[in-house]
RNA sequence: CGGGGUGUAGCUCAGCCUGGUAGAGCAUUAGCUUUGGGAGCUAAGGGUCGCGAGUUCGAAUCCCGCCGCCCCGACCA
């Protein structure tokens, strides 16, 4: 009997709805396309913004705010980002309203003379204010951040992976030449491998997307990209290099050291709540979400066996003492999260709860516990044994001594469990199409795990690639990316029998 | 935006084919019992059956239109 009623074989995309809502992340509003991101999905954010916006400080980046709306002008500047965003536009048109028979409509005498998109992303607006903050090459490089809002008028929504309005941070910078934005380009990758990697416990290969998958606008674009525990990839985190594509169209010029005006080489940046998503996917089980405990808003949650006693008062001290002494102990640079859950309800569903939240240790304290000076909890990424769960009870002065080694366990065992997930669902015996075929191509066996493929090409352009895209299409695959460790040799191109110049990955995506 | 499915109580769903004025389980509320772990009994509250327009004496049920959600496709840094 497990916590959900559906489980991972049964209907992937269902248990991760089921995941959604019964571990109280987010739901639906009624806003279309847009969800309500409630204080357990929340928290996680928090710590993901935490986390990542330490980094991107340390690195030298300062945080700024941009509006949410740009004016339509500014968008049309840069032929490639026009097309790739101009079919998902939300725009504003009018900036009043009034009531019509009845009913509130825009008002058409209050049309603005110049519409306002809401961003899809902020290249162009901070484009021009690079345009004019940069004059000198002792301007540059200028990198800065901004944490958001933005908004993509999306056919298909899924919550957390792809909604209408979504949370992210956008890096974007500018410098003298190519080299110093590729490093910034490359840093900017790590620190998103790092974040998912060390933070989520998400393993995630990091490479270059291939010509047909960059950024509207990007001379290169790299991912890291997340295996999901039913095979498919999920673009984690995506970095671009974008050459002086929106200095030319945005005039972003300094004068050199020899006084000549030169055009900046820009880069942008950005992850999302997606990684929430993300998370779910890779750490879920049948029992709801497995937190990792660098991300949980709670990582003890204490849930004392009430009786509507006397003696509960006795009990409530004892975990609130206990709560409090887990505050002194510190663990991946912080005090250890820890609540005493004293909502007026059943012990039992108190716990069923924090187990589909997925907080990493559930203290179950009854009278006996108080007595004795001891800790009963379970442990969420090893809640079973066979169909029972497993209870553990130890001193309370060993609990304490432990919790900070437990919940480091804990973030190593998720990640290991991914990681070796990840490394086994990676094929690299295929040297032909005609092997992808046979592998991807057998029809409908339900719910059939398939991880990647990675194979050599001969990274063709153009129609040539195009026709590679088509190819793989028929069988539902994207090339994902040509991740960053490469060997030294490479056999025949998979798709033309070419040479091969690199190694590429293979799958089906989300 | 195309194909398929679906929409009835907070949740999961039955009822629809063969029209007669709305049900079950869980949840909620109250009382009693129970108490080392997702409790039992009793009672109560809760739904203009997604929205709109039709057919009909009468529509959750039949017809038409629209909308949301889910899956597939297209699309998608």
């Amino acid at each position: 009997m497990h916590a959900l009623k559906v489980t991972r074989a049964e209907d992937f995309p269902e248990w991760y709805q089921t995941v959604v809502r019964e571990a109280d992340l987010a739901e639906l509003s009624p806003t279309r396309g847009s969800m309500i991101i409630k204080p357990w999905g929340m928290g996680i954010w928090e710590r993901i913004q935490g986390e990542l916006d330490r980094r991107i400080k340390e690195t030298g980046h300062e945080n700024y705010y941009f509006p949410l709306l740009i004016p339509l002008s500014f968008f049309a500047k840069e032929a490639e980002h026009v097309e790739g965003f101009a079919k998902e536009m939300a725009v504003v048109t009018h900036h009043r309203l009034k009531a019509v028979d009845g009913s509130l409509k825009p008002d058409p005498e209050a049309e603005l003379t110049e519409p306002l998109i809401i961003r899809p992303t902020s290249e162009t607006i901070i484009g021009d204010a690079f345009s004019r903050w940069i004059k000198s090459y002792r301007d540059l490089p200028l990198k800065l951040n901004q944490w958001a809002n933005v908004m993509r008028w999306e056919m298909r929504t899924r919550m957390f992976l792809r909604t209408a309005e979504f949370l992210w941070q956008e890096g974007h910078t500018a410098h003298v030449d190519e080299a110093d934005a590729m490093d910034e380009t490359m840093l900017a990758l790590e620190m998103y491998r790092s974040v998912a990697e060390d933070v989520l416990a998400v393993p995630v290969i990091a490479g270059e997307k291939p010509e047909n998958e960059r950024f509207p606008g990007a001379v290169r674009t790299y991912s890291i990209e997340a295996m999901m525990q039913d095979g498919k990839a999920l673009q984690a985190g995506t970095s671009h290099y974008l050459g002086t594509h929106f200095a030319e169209a945005q005039n972003i010029r300094y004068q050199d050291k020899d006084g000549g005006q030169t055009l900046a080489h820009t880069t942008s940046w950005g992850v999302s709540t997606r990684l929430i998503g993300g998370v779910i996917m890779t750490h879920g089980d049948d029992d709801g979400l497995r937190t990792p405990p660098a991300i949980a808003p709670r990582q003890v949650v204490i849930v004392p066996m009430l009786r509507g006693k006397p003696e509960d008062e006795e009990l409530k001290a004892y975990c609130a003492s206990l709560a409090s002494e887990l505050g002194g102990v510190s663990v991946f640079g912080s005090p250890v999260r820890a609540l005493v859950d004293l909502k007026d309800a059943r012990p039992a569903d108190k716990r069923w709860d924090w187990v589909r939240r997925g907080a990493p240790i559930i203290c179950e304290i009854g009278p006996r516990d108080a007595a004795n000076g001891q800790v009963t909890f379970i442990k969420r990424n090893a809640l079973r044994e066979g169909e029972k769960i497993k209870s553990h009870t130890l001193p309370r002065a060993d609990f304490v001594a432990q919790v900070a080694a437990q919940l480091a366990a804990t973030q190593q065992e998720l990640f290991a469990e991914a990681k070796a997930r990840l490394d086994k669902s990676i094929r690299s015996d295929f040297t032909s199409f005609a092997d992808l075929e046979r592998y991807y191509g057998t029809e409908d066996t339900e719910g059939e795990f398939k991880g990647w493929a990675r194979v050599p090409w001969s990274r063709p352009t153009g129609a040539a690639l195009e026709e590679v895209g088509e190819r793989l299409k028929a069988l539902k695959l994207t090339i994902r990316n040509a991740p960053l460790t490469q060997p030294s040799s490479f056999g025949a191109c998979i798709f033309t029998g070419a040479p091969g110049v690199e190694e590429i990955l293979i799958a089906r995506a989300y």
